[in-house]
DNA sequence: ATGCTAACCTGCGCGC
DNA sequence: TGCGCGCAGGTTAGCA
């Protein structure tokens, strides 16, 4: 998926508009994501948007009587346009809004979702899920709690999302060049100063991409057709082989849990 | 409890 | 130009 970042960027770009705006009817052209889109969405016919939220990666459209949870997966994209713009390849599903324009949710691999529930904090997709990364709940106490007697990696430890929700793969490998850890040290190793350092430096990366718009990679798009532009300033993410910002040496790529993790070998311990 | 793998999909870049 | 391969922002289910 589009990181946090991405999705918060996304969720604060649709929101001026869905606000005071009613959803006329929902057509799905294509029901197969990750799970079928809900059914209830054909019953919501000129109901109220009551709040525009986000928890984790999930963006929560809020109705009187429940809400619809929207995920972007790892290629999906929500994009507010006039009903006459063409639908394109991959636009699975479309919200016709009362103001007169559309949301749309495209996505090429479908690993998104759909999903109405009368009682989204009690979701099971939600139910599980750690403190928000920019809250207060977040907090280094928290986190070397929680990691003693860890022995999973300390990079697997924070993209765990009952851990903490919206570190993906790019912010996972950024946050931990910053901090100075390796990312294949056990979680439960990790000193409860290295521990603040991380939890500073993931609020500091997740904080600033949000600010710029979210990273812009292949497939997404903000929601109103805009690239983001953090992406020229990661240390690490995508540079393996290439030389480390900070002390020249050669950043090393190796797989864990099979994603890529990208570190300096010098900076990172 | 913990931890790994497979699974869900399409598209793109690379080597041949 | 085409083909096969590996990889891509995520996350859950299922099995050892």
């Amino acid at each position: 998926m589009p990181e946090l970042p991405e999705v918060e960027t996304t969720r604060a770009g649709i929101a001026p508009f869905l606000e005071q705006t009613a959803i006329e009817r929902v057509r799905v052209h294509n029901a197969k994501l990750r799970w079928p889109v809900s059914d209830e969405l054909a019953q919501l016919n000129g109901a109220m948007i009551r709040s525009i939220l986000r928890r984790g990666k999930y963006i929560i459209l809020g109705f009187d009587n429940g809400a619809i949870l929207i995920h972007l997966g790892m290629s999906g994209s929500l994009r507010l346009v006039e009903p006459s713009y063409e639908r394109k390849k991959h636009d699975h599903v479309e919200f016709v809004l009362s103001n007169g324009k559309l949301l749309r949710f495209n996505d090429p691999r479908r690993f998104g979702c759909i999903l109405w529930t009368e009682d989204w904090p009690s979701h099971p997709l939600i139910r599980h899920l750690g403190p928000e990364p920019l809250e207060d709940q977040f907090d280094a106490a928290y986190l070397y709690r929680l990691s003693r007697g860890k022995k999973t990696s300390i990079k697997q430890f924070i993209m765990n999302s009952e851990i903490v929700v919206g570190v993906g793969n790019i912010y996972a490998n950024e946050s931990l060049f910053l901090s100075g850890i390796s990312p294949k040290r056990q979680a439960g190793r990790i000193s409860k100063v290295a521990m603040e350092r991380l939890v500073d430096n993931i609020r500091t990366v997740l904080g600033k991409a949000i600010q710029q718009g979210g990273t812009t990679l292949r497939d997404f798009v903000n929601s109103d057709g805009s690239p983001g532009y953090f992406q020229q300033q990661l240390f690490v993410y995508g540079r393996g082989g290439e030389a480390c910002k900070k002390c020249g040496s050669v950043l090393k790529e190796i797989r864990q849990n099979n994603r890529a993790s990208v570190y300096c070998p010098q900076c990172q311990r």
